[in-house]
DNA sequence: GACATATAGTTAGCCAGCTAACTATAGTGA
DNA sequence: TCACTATAGTTAGCTGGCTAACTATATGTC
């Protein structure tokens, strides 16, 4: 997502508005910064991820898999969750069934479909990585106070709410 | 980045800190809020970009070298600063090039670089686009007061200077 | 001045997304 | 019941990133 590196200081906002009058600079610096530190918190996840053998697309398919009582899910089932399309579960399902962190397996009732469930070497890999993961995290957010945790949250789901005046 | 569409719920949270003691459940749904609220609005961002025939790595370059005095710089620097790495940028311009919204332009005093110069047409992709964009941002934006907003970047910050936690 | 090292740009080939098109199966309504 | 429509999964082919390897040119040091 966003790569951009040189984010404007006030001196270049202010000759872009030169230009376009409508610029309010400071939004477009909040703006601009929500998006990096996103970005950026997300490739630092891939890197832990990558210790592991893991990739984020897998990694959640394996933990929405866990979210199951019997472990088990469906292909498009799991692809709506991920938020990728069938076509890319269809290849990540494939990785992880090769590497035996989960198997497919026929399902009678409805021959469309399968059952995809997580092996016990799924659950295994999951055991490996979440204290880890966890741990991180928590080390990561407690910079900030509980409060601000909560406040920031509330902030990000009020521009994640009004999202679609954008489009 | 962050695909997930299916954000764990506290009873979720909990389950799993059942078998993963370590959890902070707060910190994690805050921590898995910014990563999707960062990857969303950059997907409405890409959407935007998307009705004027952009995308946003092209989009950074015209940007970027509007920035400069003589609307000038060379592959490598914009490949630093757009955060790509210099053959995706060969990529970019090419794309750029053949859409006349750039030129590549001989470098006499060294002979290993190029300069890329945004064209007119460049400048009147990026004076149809930014208009709207500002006034796009500027409506998201102005969801949260001044006083949030300078508080959101605040705290963004905080997480973004403490990310080697997570490496 | 010549050789070693560093930098600029490109090319080739990989990867994980995507959409569109296809096959198979299920559900539905005249 | 049988045709239409919807759903599940896969495949093929596209895209925009990446790294590694290559060529050309600059730079810096003995």
């Amino acid at each position: 997502m966003l790569k951009l590196k040189d984010l404007p200081d006030s001196k270049i906002l202010t000759k872009f508005a030169a230009r376009y009058p409508q610029a309010n600079i400071d939004g477009v610096i909040h703006f601009l910064t929500l998006l990096r530190v996103g970005s950026d918190l997300s490739d630092v996840l891939d890197n832990f991820l990558g210790q592991y053998g893991l990739l984020q697309g897998r990694w959640w398919v394996l933990i929405l898999l866990m979210r199951e009582q019997d472990l088990t899910s469906t292909p498009s089932s799991l692809a709506k969750k991920a938020g990728v399309s069938r076509a890319t579960m269809t290849g990540l399902i494939d990785g992880l069934d090769k590497e035996g962190l989960v198997i497919r397996v026929a399902n009678v009732a409805d021959r469309r479909k399968f059952h995809i469930r997580l092996t016990s070497t799924g659950q295994a890999k999951l055991d490996e990585v979440m204290p880890e993961y966890y741990r991180r995290v928590d080390r990561l957010m407690s910079i900030l106070s509980p409060d601000e945790g909560e406040l920031l949250s509330t902030m990000l789901m009020k521009l994640q709410n009004n999202r679609d005046i954008f489009e």
